[in-house]
DNA sequence: ATTGACCTTGGACTAAACTCCAGGGATAGC
DNA sequence: GCTATCCCTGGAGTTTAGTCCAAGGTCAAT
């Protein structure tokens, strides 16, 4: 496909993609005769990935690292892989437990908001994170 | 507190603290005679919730939106409060499902690298993702 | 062969989120 | 009282991540 239709299917502009290559986060899989960029469906399933993992909070450069996340067992020396991955398996851990407390926090707000069985009269969202238990290892 | 000693506590830069002021985040809980910002504890864990607010990928006037969220019962029209509340829950679900998935791949990326039992001798993540079910809303 | 919808590059522009600087006042220790 | 370290404001500069524009080539249909 060429990159129009990528950009539309993602959602995103041409000049998103066109960015993105330049950032070297996305190379396209060919070009035609005449210079027109073309992507595989290999390179679709990476933007998603990509477009993906920002809303998560990464930035560019850190998704270009997990996309070169790669093992290839036969050839190559493991070590920086498993620990890029390991530096990023407790990033995305973090990430989690923040989101699960976030999350029972607003579920608390809005069961408090309309008929729950919380005694309070007031309540945000640092009040409703109060009531968590607090070991979270990322202060 | 100063101000001083707050972005240290929260390993930013002072210049960062008056941003979110100006960005209407976080008012500092006073001033002293000669002008000096002073925070409290409750001010503390405000920033600190702003900050990994940020990590989360809500930018800060998702995260103003978010500190804004108070359920006061007794005299406020919950609704308004509620739908935003939930749309909120419905981000962060989505986040928490993709946070989810790249963790899976990212643990079976570890588990090939060093004596895992997978057999494949090639894996990068988006491999790793292509084995978990697809049935994620986001796309 | 002309029209319209697509694509190309290079470069300028923007918004968000800082980050730094200049010029000056406040406070604490010697 | 001097010096160092903190703080103040206002404004300029930077980085990241796009977004837009101009000038022009390509392709399919009429």
């Amino acid at each position: 496909m060429q990159i129009g239709e990528l950009a539309t299917l993602c959602g995103i502009r041409i000049d998103t993609v066109r960015y993105y290559e330049k950032q070297q986060l996305l190379a396209p899989t060919g070009r035609t005769d005449s210079g027109y960029r073309v992507y595989s469906e290999v390179a679709l399933r990476e933007l998603k990935f990509i477009l993906r993992a920002k809303t998560l909070g990464f930035t560019l450069r850190e998704i270009r690292e997990l996309l070169t996340l790669k093992v290839d067992r036969d050839n190559q020396p493991c070590s920086s892989v498993k620990e890029l991955a390991e530096s990023k398996l407790a990033d995305i851990e973090g990430k989690l437990n923040e989101l699960t407390r976030m999350h029972h926090a607003l579920t608390k707000i809005t069961g408090a908001c309309c008929g729950g069985d919380e005694p309070a009269t007031d309540c945000s969202i640092l009040d409703a994170l109060d009531t968590q238990e607090q070991t979270h290892g990322v202060d």
